[in-house]
DNA sequence: TAAACGTGGTG
DNA sequence: TCACCAAGTTT
């Protein structure tokens, strides 16, 4: 069994000349910190730096992100997926604003009673931002784990899950959880990765039980993938004297809280036009026309691959839009070509935005 | 507890 | 191409 102390030595000295210059790494400000690992969780850092950098620009301290506007917030985070994120992270600034005066929690129970909080990020800030001795056990340190200690065992399970918890614990040098995690993590990321992991440059190379056993591509136990479920979409852009039907999806569920042209699951042996109408019915009480197809449109979200057919719909010549009867959204819009731009839209959303903005017919 | 929740990069 | 995967949390 790989000794602890070894470990953590060989570890934090690779640390030291291979960390990444990140924008919250200087100073360690718990906003900061918060901030980037609520943007980190399923996330690539690449993709995380951005958007944090964009959003701290504007959010600069937790009470300006109390103040904000779920829309805002929502915008900022378009194209960055799991908006529920962004939807907790808003209120639970405005608990840290309201019931912790403005101070990002330095205890376990508070901090993990955040909206978005949970075990990992929980470790994370208090080790991260406070230097407290907590374990952060996400997908790179179970793997990096799994590895060096050749634990069989998947890190899903509930056993497993306690296995690499109490074991990230127990190694962690007295008041040195800031760099040990994250070096930890930036080794998963940087030479432990999924696949081809760059033993030959690996500081753990000599205490690695699996390269050892050559075991290494066993490690971690990965869970049976789930079958991948293709979904026909039919989606309907209503014009009407000039302006463009939006509505806003309900708060949970996928895209909640996102803008939408209205749309839905093509049913068996129907055309994806007829779902498009048919879903504007049902969405809106809406009976509008086609005026022919505007773009077809792919993308993927979970296991899911859809494909997205839209139409550009108007009402039958004379007939004005009444007051739509919502029943997928919570509220609705009329708004020109233009303002779609402000809106927070699901990135396949946004795709059919730009697709309207070159279509002649509306240019 | 398992399923839902987004998106873009990668080999 | 396409399955796999990323600094997980919630219900």
């Amino acid at each position: 069994m790989p000794d602890a102390s070894r470990f953590s030595s060989l570890l934090l000295d690779w640390f030291r000349q291979a960390k990444r210059p990140l924008p919250w790494r200087d100073g360690y400000d718990p906003y900061q910190v918060w901030l980037s690992e609520v943007m980190l969780q399923q996330t690539q850092m690449d993709r995380a730096v951005e958007y944090f950098n964009r959003f701290l620009a504007r959010f600069p301290d937790v009470h300006s992100l109390a103040r904000a506007s779920e829309e805002e917030v929502l915008r900022l985070w378009e194209g960055l997926g799991y908006y529920g994120r962004a939807r907790n992270l808003l209120k639970a600034a405005r608990a840290i604003v309201d019931v912790h005066g403005g101070a990002v929690p330095s205890s376990a129970a508070e901090l993990s009673a955040l909206p978005g909080v949970g075990a990992y990020t929980t470790g994370a800030v208090l080790s991260i931002a406070y230097g407290q001795d907590m374990a952060a056990v996400d997908a790179n340190v179970e793997r990096v784990l799994a590895r060096v200690f050749d634990i069989a065992l998947s890190p899903k399970a509930p056993e497993g899950r306690r296995r690499f918890a109490g074991l990230a614990l127990s190694l962690i040098p007295q008041g040195q959880a800031r760099d040990f995690n994250q070096a930890l993590m930036e080794l998963g990321a940087l030479v432990c990765t999924p696949r081809d992991p760059a033993c030959p440059r690996c500081p753990l190379a000599s205490i690695c039980l699996a390269l050892a056993k050559d075991t290494v591509d066993l490690r971690p136990a990965l869970p049976p993938g789930k079958p991948v479920v293709p979904i026909g979409m039919g989606t309907a852009v209503i014009l009407h004297e000039g302006l463009i039907y939006v509505q806003k999806r309900l708060p949970g569920g996928v895209w909640g809280g996102l803008w939408e042209f209205p749309g839905g699951q093509i049913e068996p042996g129907e055309e994806p036009e007829q779902a498009a109408l048919r879903e504007v019915r049902e969405e809106t009480g809406f009976v509008v026309r086609s005026l022919g197809k505007l773009a077809v449109i792919k993308h993927s979200y979970t296991r899911y691959r859809v494909t997205m057919h839209a139409y550009l719909t108007g009402f039958p010549e004379g007939a004005a839009p009444c007051e739509p009867v919502l029943t997928a959204a919570s509220s609705f819009r009329w708004l020109p070509l233009a303002k779609l731009e402000g809106l927070a839209f699901p990135t396949a959303m946004r795709k059919l935005a730009e697709a309207i903005a070159r279509d002649p017919r509306l240019a």
